[in-house]
DNA sequence: AACCAGGTTATGC
DNA sequence: GCATAACATGGT
């Protein structure tokens, strides 16, 4: 087993970030006492570690056969990438701190970063999955399709879920999902977008390249794609700050319990207050996110 | 027991 | 264009 070290950086908390974090997780990671443990692939090789809080650290284990160059600092990038380590949210709290109604949060969900997801194919197939029904069901489901199509690693003696790949997604048919409890429609939308991921008509890789509108445009041409999920990716993976899926029934309901809006249909008002949080909308969406589920107990 | 959940599409005016 | 039904199940 190896150790590498990544420095924490300032208003960094690993508990708030985990506990956010578990919520939509399903069993995607293994969580244990101040410490997490998840599989990702890298070069199509399953990788697996742990993240522990150490003192003013983060530490990575990996086991010593993942000990490669070039493994090491994928796996560093990818957390780096997960947690937004590198980022100083200071200039953010002090744009928090201007209003009245969410400045508690400065406080309140200190250290919370935008937790991304690296992977564009599980972002994807998640925010299909969550649309329009409550978390708890979509977790369940999410649960459901990778205990079924995702194989699991072994670490430390427990099982690690991996996503399931594009390549076997694309090759199931709309009842193997159905019989998982999606619903027709986002059974056959999945196994399109798992289509395009597998021939790679589609990846991370060439939405990267693209200017927003074009990732808009690329993402909702797939069915089952609208403005909302092309939005969702674009935040969640993609780290695109344009990407804002301001319709969300959540972010509204968040902003109406803060008093920002005094209507769903107040779109300008809404417009007005990201713009003043310039670089950090996405920041703002999710501490209005996160106001949702209301206080953590430490 | 309705009605809404971190929406999207198909259909009808 | 804009309104409405259908989709799946869980929570309130």
């Amino acid at each position: 087993m190896i150790t590498i070290p990544i420095q924490i950086p300032k208003h960094f908390s690993f508990g708030e970030n985990l506990w956010f974090l578990s919520r939509e997780d399903g069993d995607r990671s293994a969580y244990q006492a101040g410490s997490i443990s998840r599989a990702i692939r890298v070069d199509g090789e399953a990788v697996s570690f742990t993240l522990t809080e150490k003192g003013q650290y983060l530490q990575i284990e990996l086991m010593d056969e993942h000990n490669v160059p070039q493994v090491v600092s994928t796996v560093k990038a990818y957390i780096e990438d997960w947690f937004d380590i590198k980022r100083n949210i200071e200039p953010f709290y002090r744009l928090l701190e201007a209003h009245p109604g969410p400045s508690y949060m400065v406080t309140d969900f200190n250290g919370l970063r935008v937790m991304g997801n690296p992977d564009t194919f599980e972002t994807l197939v998640w925010s299909i999955t969550s649309q329009q029904i409550n978390m708890t069901f979509a977790i369940k489901l999410k649960r459901a399709l990778c205990e079924k199509y995702g194989e699991s690693v072994e670490h430390h003696g427990r099982q690690l879920p991996l996503f399931p790949l594009s390549k076997t997604l694309a090759e199931l048919e709309v009842k193997d999902l159905q019989e998982l409890q999606f619903s027709r429609q986002k059974a056959t939308y999945i196994i399109s977008a798992a289509t395009a991921f597998a021939d790679g008509t589609l990846s991370k890789e060439k939405l990267m390249v693209l200017s927003s509108q074009e990732r808009i445009d690329t993402l909702t041409a797939l069915k089952g794609v609208g403005i909302w999920t092309a939005n969702a990716v674009m935040m969640q993976s993609l780290n695109d700050p344009s990407g804002l899926p301001l319709g969300d029934t959540g972010l509204l309901k968040a902003l109406l319990q803060h008093g920002l809006i005094i209507d769903k249909k107040d779109t300008t008002g809404i417009t007005t207050l990201f713009r003043q949080f310039d670089g950090w909308q996405s920041y703002l969406f999710n501490y209005l996110w996160r106001s949702l589920s209301g206080p953590r107990d430490r």
